[in-house]
RNA sequence: GGCGGCGUGCCCAAGUGGUUAAGGGAGAGGUCUGCAAAACCUCCAUUCAGCGGUUCGAAUCCGCUCGCCGCCUCCA
């Protein structure tokens, strides 16, 4: 067996072949950056990341391109709406999402190009589309992509153009030949960002970078193709319809990946909705790694509930992975580095090369942790140290468990010293006159020194190396 | 209207034709401990929204009903 994964346009799972042996091309659809990224970003952000990831882990050597959206209507009206240039707006949010990046333990992917500057490529794919007969242009400049000289168009999404209807919902500009025909080159108007053209002056429309941009650094075809689920249609159908069109029917991407969405109270999170939650805020309130162990908690073709219940949840099974790892490290049971292939990581391969289930991955960490523990307490280090070997392995193919224990534990401490208003430097105090007190016998005297810490919230572990404490949840 | 998805224990969630329905959180009992905590052990769904059907066998396939959601417009 061997990896395979759910296919969009083929709606089942499919086994993985890359075009080329052992190199796969990966292209995702990244952020428009007109705002802060949201929890929905930081599940789609996570889950890429975790596929890269995992691939690498697995053995192949991956080229992962995720895009940047740095020019579009929304980015134009918010940058007005500030009274900011929009390049001041977009490198504002660029930085704000690659923060988001760093704390969720995110890669950065190997190439991040940005729609502005791949204006060349994108006119010439207009123009080559033009030459096909597959591209028209109208009035003062405005070029549309023409769906019903397309065939094909609705074989990703699997809609037929007879049933799309559109204009049922959406007014339909009677310059297009055809009601579903997009922009791909839209003219500007006076004082919007623009860039000369033979059609004249303006910018691309919204799909046409991810063809120019995946053409140009993964080339034609690419193996998979990723993004939201909301992408299907019609961003992904448009970018596929254009980039075949271009190239004579060649194929373009070769797998399509599609994840489910975030919601609140079971509706969808989205920016239209009003209801979504910037990762920045949602950061300060719960931690990040617990975040992304939550996300990752959930198959990715699954919506997921947000709820910081839940992330609090997913964060004190956390806590115990890390406090097992500490524990190991200190006993020496050392992570034997298993590999991809090593016979004790099978279980694992299995499970993330059945459609990428981080689920049972995690799950399998868990019983590992267990292991490990059970094994630690019996004093086997050897096979403790199996146990360690699986859950670095889980860690390293999936993202997670890689930070320093102790680091984790001390700023796990810390930060919820801070939050629950507890003074740290008391609490040691306290300590210390109890481990004195327990020294001496006097154990009515350390018992009312734990009463009070208790009532503080902090919760004593009197162990072979001392005593430790932390904050109860 | 068209297309698609979901409904599993107190909560989250995996499993999509076949021995005992993963795992996490919460809860209960136990071992350990000066007492605790942690760790470990045990327990916690004869049952998978409901009703029919196919099958030797279904949470898993088919049909219907109920409830919820997504896409068809910008959207991760």
């Amino acid at each position: 067996m061997g990896l395979q994964f759910y296919d969009t346009r083929a709606r089942c799972k499919r086994d993985f072949e890359p075009l080329q042996d052992g190199r796969i091309s990966l292209y995702t659809c990244g952020v428009t950056v007109y705002d802060r990224c949201h929890v929905g970003h930081a599940r789609s952000l996570i889950f890429f990341d975790t596929v890269a990831r995992y691939l690498r882990w697995r053995g192949w050597d991956v080229c992962f391109v995720r895009n940047i959206t740095d020019i579009d209507d929304k980015i134009i009206a918010r940058a007005a709406e500030n009274g900011e240039p929009w390049q001041d707006l977009t490198a504002r949010f660029i930085d704000s999402m690659h923060a988001d990046l760093d704390r969720l333990g995110c890669e950065r992917p190997d190439v991040e190009p940005r729609a502005t500057e791949h204006i060349e490529e994108m006119l010439e794919l207009v123009a080559r589309l033009e030459e096909q007969g597959l591209a028209y242009a109208v009035g003062d400049g405005d070029v549309y992509f023409s769906v019903g000289d397309w065939p094909a168009y609705g074989a990703l999404s699997g809609r037929r153009l007879d049933e799309l209807q559109a204009g049922a919902r959406v007014e339909v500009d009677d310059r297009k030949k055809g009601p579903m025909d997009f922009a791909l080159w839209k003219s500007s108007k006076p004082g919007e960002p623009c860039w000369p053209s033979q059609w004249g002056e303006g910018r691309p429309g919204w799909h046409l970078e991810c063809s120019a941009m995946s053409a140009r650094y993964l080339g034609r075809p690419f193996d998979i193709h990723g993004g939201g689920e909301d992408l299907i249609f019609p961003h992904h159908e448009n970018e596929l319809a254009q980039s075949c069109g271009a190239a004579e029917g060649e194929e373009f991407a070769r797998y399509w990946m599609h994840h489910a969405f975030v919601r609140i109270d079971h509706e969808k999170m989205s920016k239209s909705l009003g209801n979504v939650f910037a990762i920045e805020d949602v950061l300060k309130e719960v931690e990040a790694e617990g975040l992304r162990l939550h996300l990752l908690s959930t198959h990715y073709r699954s919506p997921l509930d947000f709820s910081p219940d839940g992330i609090d949840e997913s964060t004190r099974a956390l806590l115990r992975v890390y406090e097992t790892i500490a524990r190991a490290d200190e006993a020496g049971a050392v992570d034997p580095g298993f590999d991809f292939d090593s016979p004790e990581t099978a279980r694992l391969v299995e499970l993330m090369d059945d459609d990428f289930n981080t689920a049972r991955a995690i799950a399998l960490a868990f019983d590992a942790m267990r292991d490990c523990n059970r094994e630690l307490d019996a004093g086997n280090l050897r096979a403790a140290s199996t146990a360690r070997g699986i859950l670095a392995a889980v860690g390293a193919g999936v993202g997670l468990f890689e930070q320093d224990p102790a680091t984790y534990l001390s700023d796990y401490r810390e930060r919820a010293a801070q939050s629950g208003g507890v003074d740290a430097g008391l609490v040691e105090e306290l300590v210390a006159a109890r481990v004195q007190a327990r020294t001496d016998k006097d154990f009515q005297k350390a018992d009312t020194l734990r009463d009070q810490l208790v009532e503080m919230g902090v919760v004593l572990e009197d162990g072979p190396g001392g005593t430790s404490w932390k904050l109860e949840r």
